[in-house]
DNA sequence: ACGATATACCTCGCCTGTCAAGGTATCTCA
DNA sequence: TGAGATACCTTGACAGGCGAGGTATATCGT
C-alpha cells in the first residue's frame, strides 16, 4: 500500500494528466503505466480514476473518444485539451509550493 | 491561499505533531506557528484545527488540559503522547515516500 | 465610555474526493 | 470450459476540510 488516501489525495488529477501530456492512454494503461513508474507501490483505484476522468472531462481538462480495435475489449481514450496543459502547470507549481510548505511544517525546529 | 484543502489532507495531523514535538501549545499559538513558518502563506482554519486536536486525542497522540492563566482568555493547552511521537515519525516516513512518488508521478516523461 | 481589534475557544452541516463492492463484456491459454 | 487478463462502469458509505456561526476576555485609540 505505501501511499494513503489522504496522502495522494489532490494529486489524482496531477498524476492523470501527467500521463496523458505525451500521448492519448486510456484508464487500464495509465493506471499500469501508474504502476510501472512507481515499481508497484502505488496505483490508483478504479473507481478513483475513472470519477476522476469524469471530473477532468466535465471541467474541460480532457476530452475522450472510443477507440477502433477490432478485437479485445472496448478502450475509451482520453486526450488532454489545451485548457488541461495549463491547468497542469497550475498544478504542479502548486505542488511544488506545497511540498516546501509542507516540508517547512513536518520539520522540528531546535 | 497558495496551498488547497485537498493538497494539504493528510498532512494536518502530521503538522500539528510536529509544533508539539519540542513543547506543549495550544490552538491559537500553534496556528500563528504555522502562519509564521510559511510565512503567511499558509494557515489551518479553525474548524480544521479543532476537529483534528479531536481526532488526536480520541486517537491518543494528544492529551489536553487547562492552562492556568490567571488573565486573558482561557487556554486549552495540548502535550503529545509517547504514542503520538511514534506516530510522527511514522507520519514524516509516510511523507518522504509520498513525496518521492508523487515526484515521480507528476514528471512528464520525455 | 465605547467600539474595534486581538486573543482564545467551540460546533454544525455541507461539500468533495477516495474507495470497497458490485457489475458487464471480450479475449487468451491451459 | 474455466480461469485470468484486459477493459469498462456505478453506487453508496465514509472522512476530512472548512464556511459560517457562536461565546468570552483583554487592550487600545478616540
Amino acid at each position: 500500500m505505501s501511499i494513503t488516501g489522504d496522502l495522494i489525495r489532490g494529486h489524482t488529477d496531477t498524476i492523470i494528466l501527467a500521463q496523458l501530456i505525451k500521448e492519448d492512454s486510456y484508464g487500464y494503461q495509465i493506471n499500469k503505466a501508474i504502476l510501472d513508474k512507481t515499481e508497484g507501490r502505488y496505483e490508483l483505484k478504479e473507481a478513483t480514476l475513472y470519477t476522476a476522468f469524469r471530473r477532468l472531462e466535465s471541467a474541460g481538462l480532457i476530452s475522450s473518444y472510443w477507440g477502433d480495435e477490432n478485437t479485445g475489449a472496448r478502450r475509451r481514450y482520453y486526450r488532454i485539451t489545451p485548457a488541461g496543459r495549463n491547468a497542469f502547470t497550475q498544478m504542479k507549481n502548486e505542488w511544488e509550493e506545497a511540498k516546501l510548505t509542507i516540508e517547512k511544517l513536518v520539520e522540528v525546529q531546535e
